[in-house]
RNA sequence: GGCGACGUAGCUCAGUUGGUGAGAGCGCCCGACUCAUAAUCGGGAGGUCGACAGUUCGAAUCUGUCCGUCGCUACCA
């Protein structure tokens, strides 16, 4: 079992996690927690123990419109909004423990030289062209205008102040030119149709071997797969990739004049290719970040919500098509949404929990518990405060966290306080052992399919057994009766506990850290027995219960966005 | 409107290519146990698988219609 080349961290597969960018412009809520973040480090932890190279990385999306209107809104400047969220990003993972490898932000110099990088070489294929358009010109502000720059009467239900791009009064998507009387939103002044010019990517190029390229993905959930052929047949549309915007990054060539930038929904995911260029410079071995992009035998993994498909399965496929000589992705488990109380968790709504709100009325661990258990990966989950709440108490705290202190109490007092010698084993002991390491392995299948749900209850599973071994084996009739076999079972428990362990660290890091005194840290998907004689003190439990009346009154309501 | 998805036990959800009496966790009921955070273990009761019609020897699983919920609709990403 402990082989040492599958724990060599430079001897297994190259995985890329590529974790979806959190757009700077609010707090995030758990429901992007349990999307793209939690399921991400999940995996990628379970994927370093079984000896594989992983990279993950992600970083804060700081480019784009909804940035700069919330800036003009408050009366700041967009690095200000930016870096105010990119703080609290970096914050609530440290709080939660995600594993990056690196978390940048699309604000670097290394970025925008990465996306020009591939403008270029898009441009030299001839996989970009210019094309000219009619569009909003503000005659005060010498400007032509992004969409949400136009504000004016919606033709569908007459709001006064409906956006060029959408209505959110009605909701109805709209073109600028539907608006009734439109007038600029920085200077109030008339705007005019003028003639522009915008870079266009010819997504249409890359129809046919996109559509073969998805007809061939195997393993792919379904919603993803049928989402995915479904925009491919119904025609790609060729998308401009240049805005009128001072917030964004510089065109590599000048002949559009001045006023454009290159939008973000083209730049932001050449984050993960940028942020593991920029990882292997931080490294000091500036080309290792071919290892996960070039080598045809490395893995990519995408963890992304479903509003973000069409983003990983086709533009960005596209892209790098285009680009040539670089990795497409290799599965892209696009999670479903987390509902709470059946609406869409929407932090600027108020509808569910900021990631910073869960973690002030929970413990990490515990959140990661409760979300890894309710993850959508098949369809939508609906999940609240209580719904959290009786998962940490009911399941986590009642079958895992107890065994382990049952286990640690009961050797504490029973064994002289130190782990007992493995000898004088029966059938029984070695069959619950077994039935771990089964976990383990089964465990191992499920992740690798992005099962995670599934693959934390195969986890819990195995704790239930070792509680059913105990009851089965009451050690603590045979301290007095047989001190001998008492030993060994409590020996075999924590044996087994120690499994158990490592089948669940990649959920619950915290928790799983604080045995390392007796287990010693985990560092590789086995069973490691702890060493004979090892000190067991007294146990202190790794949580305590949440009580949710108090918790339910204390819930604040989110109102901030 | 178009596209996609969902509607399975009280709650949250699983159910590849249709086939032994429909599952899990939690809750509930009964029992066992008392080492452990009233935790654990065993057993049990709960479902016309949204409705209707059809294909089939046979459908939760395929087809159609309807009802309900939701997402997307390309300048949010």
């Amino acid at each position: 079992m402990a082989d040492p080349t599958t724990t060599d961290p430079r001897a297994g597969t190259a995985v890329l996690v590529a974790v979806a960018w959190p757009y700077a412009s609010g707090s995030r809520h758990l429901g992007h927690l349990a999307g793209a973040y939690l399921p991400a480090d999940v995996y990628a932890r379970h994927q370093r123990l079984v000896g594989n190279r992983v990279l993950m990385v992600s970083g804060s999306d700081v480019h784009g419109t909804p940035i700069t209107v919330r800036a003009d809104a408050e009366g700041v400047t967009p690095v200000d909004i930016v870096d105010r969220y990119h703080a609290e990003f970096v914050a609530d993972w440290d709080r939660l423990g995600i594993s990056w490898d690196l978390y940048t932000s699309t604000g670097t110099e290394n970025h925008a030289a990465v996306t020009q990088d591939l403008f270029l070489r898009l441009l030299e294929n001839g996989h970009i062209d210019r094309r000219s358009s009619e569009q909003y010109f503000d005659p005060e502000a010498d400007r032509f205008l992004p969409d949400r720059y136009i504000e004016g009467t919606c033709p569908h239900c007459d709001y006064a102040e409906a956006r060029g791009d959408q209505c959110e009064d009605c909701g109805r998507t709209l073109d600028p030119e539907d608006l009734v009387d439109p007038r600029s939103k920085i200077t109030g002044s008339i705007p005019e149709l003028r003639a522009t010019e915008h870079f266009y990517l010819r997504l249409s190029d890359f129809t046919e071997p996109l559509g073969e390229w998805l007809d061939s993905r195997e393993g792919w959930r379904r919603h993803v797969l049928n989402f995915s052929k479904g925009w491919v047949e119904e025609g790609l549309q060729d998308r401009a990739i240049t805005r009128d915007l001072d917030w964004g990054i510089e065109l590599p060539v000048d002949d559009l004049g001045p006023g454009k930038r290159i939008y973000v929904w083209f730049e932001a995911v050449i984050g993960y290719l940028s942020a593991a260029k920029e990882w292997a410079q931080r490294r000091g071995e500036p080309e290792a970040w071919r290892d996960w992009w070039e080598d045809p035998e490395a893995r990519a993994v995408y963890f992304i919500g479903k509003d973000n498909i069409p983003f990983h399965t086709i533009i960005w496929p596209g892209m790098l098509i285009g680009y040539g000589g670089l990795n497409l992705p290799t599965d892209v488990p696009a999670n479903q949404y987390v509902t709470f109380k059946g609406g869409k968790a929407s932090a600027s709504r108020g509808v569910g929990l900021t990631i910073g709100e869960g973690l002030d009325l929970f413990q990490a661990d515990a959140l990661r518990y409760a979300l890894a258990a309710a993850l959508p990966e098949q369809s939508d989950t609906d999940l609240s405060v209580e719904e959290i709440g009786r998962r940490v108490n009911e399941e986590l705290v009642a079958t895992w966290v107890n065994l382990v202190n049952r286990v640690l109490s009961m050797v504490h007092k029973t064994c002289d306080g130190a782990v007992p010698e493995r000898d004088g084993r029966t059938g029984d002991d070695e069959a619950v052992l077994a039935g771990v390491d089964a976990a383990l392995a089964t465990v191992t299948d499920q992740v690798e399919r992005v099962e995670l749900r599934a693959a934390l209850r195969t986890g819990m599973d195995a704790a239930a057994e070792v509680n059913a071994y105990l009851n089965a084996t009451e050690p603590w009739k045979l301290a007095t009766s047989d001190p001998g076999r008492a030993r060994v079972v409590l020996g075999t428990a924590l044996a087994a506990v120690a499994g158990v362990r490592v089948a669940l660290s990649p959920y619950l890091p915290f928790s799983t850290e604080a045995l390392d005194d007796v287990f010693g840290p985990v560092e590789s998907w086995e069973r490691v027995e702890p060493a004979p004689g090892t000190p067991v003190g007294k146990p202190v439990p790794l949580f305590t219960k949440v009580d949710l009346d108090e918790l339910l009154a204390d819930e604040a309501p989110a109102t901030d966005g």
